[in-house]
DNA sequence: GTGAAAGCGCTAACAG
DNA sequence: CTGTTAGCGCTTTCAC
């Protein structure tokens, strides 16, 4: 009975052609100021809600824009999504969220899921390990690219991130504060942000005239377990005496370690790290932190996706924007218990 | 050049018949061994992905989930959206998040939104108001509630929680401790959740042999600044002992008044929490909270997704999940500072 | 085994 | 001002 409300059932119930009542919707055209009111009146009755699918079919834009994340358990990426998404709210969009776990198979199958509905644009952080295969895909698609750019990316608009400014000067201050012996934990350098990462910690140690010692610089594919697994490692040693963090997950793994093991922050190891949650001001005295700005990072996507021309190349930007070191408690000036 | 790959222009390359192409990339029909390895290499090669939009014109069900939430920066909802996200690629679903903001009209501008590209099933958290005119679209679609139900949407499927028990035990374990000036902010009654909560906090008072006071019990439209509204002002009266919250951001807005206010938890005011994010064990000695079970939520709410039938009528189930009481460090018993 | 025709809902381009 | 036709990409149905 109720079978899909569409254009030639109105006009068949209101005894005209379909391509009157599709003007008299689509409003602009030139209808007769009565039939356009029946029309529209009789639409809103029945429900009638236009068809997407067959207006791609005819080569108009799609309102879906895509979203490839790592996950959304983790603060950033929640609010980076939460602010795109409020912007798809207000500009009539949709947003598919895509989650990609860092795992570049999957970020595959998520762009070719956005192609086969022609989602109008893709917001994404690209995992690590490129995929030849999936380059082919994103051609013709209006990609975005988030905190990483990728070998085989290059070519598309990217939003990058420079914390090595915020990095070197984490560790200049920890080195102020008197720690030598100050580790790294961070993404490998299988990704740009990675390697820029860990390029400005060392910089940073040397800077501080410090000796990055090999064994405190632990690099692995970023991940909550691999934070906390390089945390409790570099407390287990006994030597550490202040962590810097690379990566958000990392940064959350990291921080549980120190708290589940009980260390007194900044009392018995200091910790600087990456990102900025909320709670991060409520954590002991205030976790210090490398801040990325998300809320710009967003408007700046948005800015993006406005604009008309996903057409071939010219727009290849590459905006950058700065992190900040944010000092809190706990990053506090070293107790001598150093090397006993 | 790179016209879009369709079915036909593989034909063409091919020199052969649309159809026979469309049989080779369905694999199942019956076509010769040959033409299909040609058909589906020349594809590959070609980058074909299949056309969405003239499947579903055809009839043929989306792949499309629209999840709808009040926010995504509230760990609970962000949780909640990431295992349905987990779910959703691991059954080659697409999710489409949209923000209603607990406001009305934007549900209901996303309910349309999600009828046009035929979405083959929505979960929602409604937001407080019903809207009549929502009830024509909601029917004939696939609509999975959360958390809250409402009266013009009785009919359709509910996953709801069960905080009533949590809540007043909240209560009673506040009052073991000594607290007789124990406050609640919750959401208002216009929601059957915000109804529950509240009756439940004035029942586990009663069962104290406690009072409920009015000027103890706040409720409003929730959201993080009425929790924190909230909170301060009961801070401010000097009386209250220990706040209960009914309600997710409430609760986060309602702990950053008193970390705010630099009061000691419990010892200047014991809190529990609703919800429970990684950082409530963080935040000072950990803070009590009532637990809303997310995990088995979102597994159950994949499970109703994954059956076929939004046909009609029988499958109206109310499936109902039971919070926890998790008590830490910040319900603490009463230090006598009390009326004085 | 393969092909031709029809139609899903919509609008651009022509008639009337 | 209103109606007819055609075609977007695909699959179902019916020929060959």
């Amino acid at each position: 009975m109720s079978d899909r409300v569409t254009i030639k059932s109105i006009a068949q119930d209101l005894g005209i052609s379909h391509m009157t009542v599709s003007r008299a919707l689509s409003d602009s055209a030139i209808v007769s100021e009565d039939t356009r009111r029946a029309v529209q009146d009789r639409a809103k009755e029945l429900g009638y809600v236009k068809n997407a699918a067959a207006r791609a079919m005819r080569g108009e834009k799609t309102t879906i824009v895509g979203l490839l994340l790592p996950t959304l358990v983790n603060e950033f990426y929640a609010r980076f999504a939460n602010s795109l998404a409020e912007y798809c709210e207000d500009t009539g969009l949709q947003l598919i969220i895509h989650l990609t776990n860092d795992d570049a198979k999957k970020e595959h199958q998520s762009i070719l899921k956005l192609r086969e509905i022609q989602a109008r644009a893709v917001v994404m952080v690209p995992a690590p390990g490129d995929l030849k295969e999936e380059e082919k895909h994103l051609r013709g698609l209006h990609v975005i690219q988030l905190i990483r750019t990728q070998e085989l990316k290059r070519q598309y608009t990217a939003l990058l991130v420079d914390d090595a400014g915020a990095i070197s000067e984490a560790v200049r201050h920890l080195s102020d504060l008197g720690h030598s012996r100050v580790a790294y934990i961070g993404a490998d350098t299988s990704l740009s942000s990675g390697k820029c990462r860990l390029s400005a910690f060392i910089s940073g140690m040397r800077q501080a005239g410090l000796d990055p010692r090999p064994d405190e610089i632990l690099t692995d594919k970023p991940s909550f377990m691999m934070g906390h697994r390089c945390a409790t490692a570099l407390i287990d040693s006994g030597r550490t005496t202040a962590i810097v963090c690379g990566g958000f997950e990392i940064s959350n793994g990291a921080l549980h370690a120190c708290l589940e093991r009980e260390m007194a922050i900044p009392d018995d190891i200091s910790f600087i790290g990456y990102g900025d949650p909320s709670y991060y001001r409520w954590i002991g005295k205030g976790i210090s932190t490398i801040k990325i700005p998300v809320d710009s990072m967003a408007a700046k996507t948005a800015h993006l996706l406005g604009r008309k021309c996903p057409d071939e190349s010219e727009i290849v930007s590459q905006k950058i924007l700065p992190a900040k070191l944010v000092i809190r408690r706990s990053s506090g000036s070293l107790k001598n218990k150093g090397g006993t």
